[in-house]
DNA sequence: CCGCGGGCCTGAGAGC
DNA sequence: TGCTCTCAGGCCCGCG
C-alpha cells in the first residue's frame, strides 16, 4: 500500500446499504493511502487528508484487484458498484451483488464516534481479550450464547460462522444462556476462558487458510453447513444439528457442546 | 437500556 | 422450462 495513491473514482450507483456520502468520489481523488486498518468486520483506509475511508463488506462484498488502468477491460459485473483507479496503475472494483456492503469517508475528527465503530467491543486477537472480558461482557446478558457471540458490542468481528465453530471447539451449547459464562465473584468462569481462547483459534486458523471461502479441499468447518454428519470431537459419537435462532442458522453438536 | 422480529437486496438451489 | 419457496457469510430500525 507504499504509495499508492486515488487517482479515479467511480461510482456505479448512489448507495449500497446507505447513500454514499457527499462528495465521496472528489474527496478520494488525489488522496494517498496512509495506512489499511481493520476494526471488527471493518476496514479503515487512512487517507492524507486525515479522512479515513471507512468500509464493509456486508454478505456478499469482495474486492477485485487488477494491475493498470480500468479503460480498457472487459465490460463491468453489474454488481460492480464501485471503481477505484489507483496509482501505480491498479484498478480496484468493488463488486456486491445483495449491496449489504457499507462505505463512508469519516474526518478524523469523527472517527472515534462513528456510529458504526463506536459501539465495537474489543478486538478477539488483542491483549484486552480473553476470559476475563468475555465474561464481563456476558454478565446479565439474557439471550443464548450464540447470540451474544454475534452482537459486536460483546466481541468485534465474529459473525454466523465463527460464532458455531467457536462454541463448538469450546464444548458450550449455543442455546446456553450468555450469563452462564459470566464473572462470578470477580473472576471468569472456566467456560468463559475456554470460550474465549476458541475465539482466538479459530480465527487464527482461518486467516492462516485464507479465510473460510478460499480453501477448496480440506475440512472447512468442524460444524458449520455440516448437518447430519458425524460430530468431529474425538470420541464423541454425536451428529451434528441445526437449529435457528435470532433468524439465522447455527450448527452444533448436542452430545458434546453442554 | 435490552431482546426480538422484520427489513434491506440478489442469487442459487430445491421441488413441483 | 418456469414458477415458487427457502436460504445465504450482516446490520439497522422500531417495537414492547
Amino acid at each position: 500500500m507504499q504509495d499508492a495513491r486515488f487517482e479515479r473514482v467511480l461510482l456505479r450507483r448512489p448507495d449500497l446499504r446507505t447513500p454514499f456520502p457527499r462528495r465521496f468520489a472528489a474527496r478520494l481523488r488525489g488522496q494517498s493511502v496512509v495506512r489499511v486498518d481493520r476494526r471488527g468486520k471493518y476496514l479503515l483506509v487512512e487517507l492524507s487528508s486525515g479522512d479515513t475511508l471507512v468500509m464493509h463488506l456486508g454478505m456478499s462484498g469482495a474486492f477485485h484487484v487488477e494491475a493498470g488502468p480500468a479503460a480498457g477491460r472487459a465490460a463491468a459485473d453489474r454488481h460492480d458498484h464501485v471503481v477505484f483507479e489507483m496509482s501505480p496503475s491498479a484498478t480496484i472494483t468493488f463488486n456486491d451483488p445483495r449491496r449489504f456492503g457499507f462505505m463512508d469517508l469519516v474526518a478524523r475528527k469523527a472517527l472515534a464516534g462513528h456510529a458504526a465503530l463506536s459501539k465495537l467491543g474489543p478486538e478477539p486477537l488483542s491483549p484486552e481479550f480473553g476470559g476475563a472480558a468475555l465474561a464481563r461482557a456476558c454478565t446479565g446478558k439474557k439471550t443464548s450464547l450464540k447470540v451474544a457471540l454475534l452482537d459486536q458490542r460483546v466481541v468485534a468481528g465474529i459473525g454466523n460462522i465463527y460464532a458455531s465453530e467457536a462454541l463448538h471447539r469450546a464444548g458450550l451449547s449455543p442455546r446456553r444462556r450468555a450469563s452462564t459464562i459470566a464473572t462470578r465473584a470477580g473472576a471468569p468462569l472456566a467456560s468463559a476462558v475456554r470460550l474465549a481462547g476458541a475465539i482466538t483459534a479459530v480465527l487464527i486458523d482461518a486467516i492462516d487458510r485464507g479465510g473460510s471461502y478460499a480453501t477448496a479441499r480440506g475440512p472447512r468447518f468442524r460444524v458449520y453447513e455440516r448437518e447430519g454428519e458425524r460430530c468431529l470431537t474425538k470420541r464423541c459419537r454425536g451428529t451434528i444439528k441445526r437449529i435457528t435462532q435470532m433468524g439465522r442458522s447455527t450448527f452444533f453438536c448436542p452430545v458434546c457442546q453442554k
